[in-house]
DNA sequence: AAAAGTTTAAAGTCTACACAAAATGGAAAT
DNA sequence: ATTTCCATTTTGTGTAGACTTTAAACTTTT
């Protein structure tokens, strides 16, 4: 049969689920029936069932156990799914003109703290790049970046006048791990200067770690203008 | 046949093609093979391709598009997951003692700004529901909430001395939409009092928004004391 | 050229069936 | 009473094949 008429979708499926979830006619930790039965009640296949049900899991609504059968999660712990747009790309979407400027860029060796925070040797190399991000004339974000130098040998001969550091790492290494923070900090001086803030305002932070198999590749800091949200709907 | 020995799984295809754009073999923009090439390749049916592919596109690293064929995603869109969790698991999960108080709680005719925000008319009426969550005797997060009595009408019966509003409101409505915003603000003389810091320091601040089927249910301001940051690795 | 219609390749979804893996709940052994 | 073991149930994943939908690419008409 076809999925185009007549017939129940696995996407029929999981709006009819959710339904029932929140018609309260199947109540938080109460175990559904199994995916035989639904296929019967719903005149499909298993495998539909089957892909209703598992997508409906990832989405966090339900808890599917092998031989347990599935339940409804109490606290449908829904995660939120912030999409982490590069600089330019949230700029353009207010419909601002993105605008980059570097601020310093240089080779030294790697501080304690970020040492400790990277799990690197003492007397590891660093490529230290500050670069400001603007709409149009207005600053937007400040960054503050370190690069491990033994991880990307290419960053000392990297032109970071001309192109990010963000944009020249995603199309330089790949990564395989992140590690993203966001926090509420108080702007010290320089980023108080850089940020047209006074010294001391809250300044909305965001700290990302990024490996390659292991390796550590790079560290950012990243603090953005006044009146900054990051906003997510689902 | 099996998934376990010889053959060729959904998920080593995964890893297989993720491995191939981290190793620059199929660049950024690159159009992919198609799905039946694919299968032959892996030996395995073009389903089990088409569901390591979708999953692929879902977790943003592959664009599909019928006819077009499935493309590298030039800048991995990856959105961070940030499950988020009850107050209670995130003391919890610190590994300390959760404790909840209520500070205030109260119907009033909906304030001019809540009724911009929520569109509700000019004489609706919400609780105002004010409490702090404790990690042990450590504040934790200073809640500011408003509940729309006319879409949650039980709310006037609630007590929400013994039990979160939050908590309260997951057992009892539904929700269908959520906009959730993180920001920096400044710790106004209430928050200060609250969460025991200096009036003016920088607040880690989420905003909730929450509907049912396009009616709105609550809006909430949590404030964060000082140190804490959102955390989520990919 | 530009617009409108047609073909067609690719992904999207479904059926029907099979075997695998996990884990629960009970039986058996200690 | 506790532990070990095993049967059974339920989800997980795979095969093989079909039809559907989308939209890119081509063809015809204007």
């Amino acid at each position: 049969m076809t999925q185009s008429n007549e017939t129940t979708s696995y996407r029929d499926i999981k709006e009819t689920v959710l339904a029932r979830i929140r018609s309260g006619e199947w109540q938080p930790d109460s175990l559904l029936p199994n995916e035989q039965d639904l296929a019967v009640e719903f005149s499909c296949t298993r495998t539909t069932v089957n892909r209703a049900m598992r997508e409906l899991a990832d989405e966090g609504f339900l808890e599917r156990r092998r031989k347990a059968g599935t339940r409804v999660l109490s606290a449908p712990q829904r995660q939120a799914r912030f999409t982490i747009p590069k600089v330019r790309d949230e700029v353009e979407a207010l419909g601002g003109i993105y605008r980059y400027a570097l601020v310093s860029s240089v080779a030294e060796r790697a501080p304690d703290w970020l040492c400790a925070r990277l799990a690197l040797k003492p007397d590891q190399h660093v490529m230290h790049v500050r670069c400001m991000h603007f709409n149009g004339n207005t600053p937007f974000q400040y960054e503050d970046r370190w690069i491990v130098i033994d991880s990307v040998p290419q960053v000392v001969n990297a032109d970071f006048a001309s192109i990010g550091p963000n944009e020249w790492l995603i199309q330089t290494v790949p990564f395989t791990n992140v590690e993203l923070s966001f926090l509420a900090s108080r702007a010290d001086e320089s980023v108080a200067a850089f940020l047209d803030l006074p010294i001391g305002e809250p300044v909305f932070t965001g700290e990302r770690i990024t490996w390659l198999e292991g390796q550590p590749v790079t560290f950012a800091k990243m603090y953005f203008a006044a009146g900054y949200r990051m906003t997510t709907q689902f």
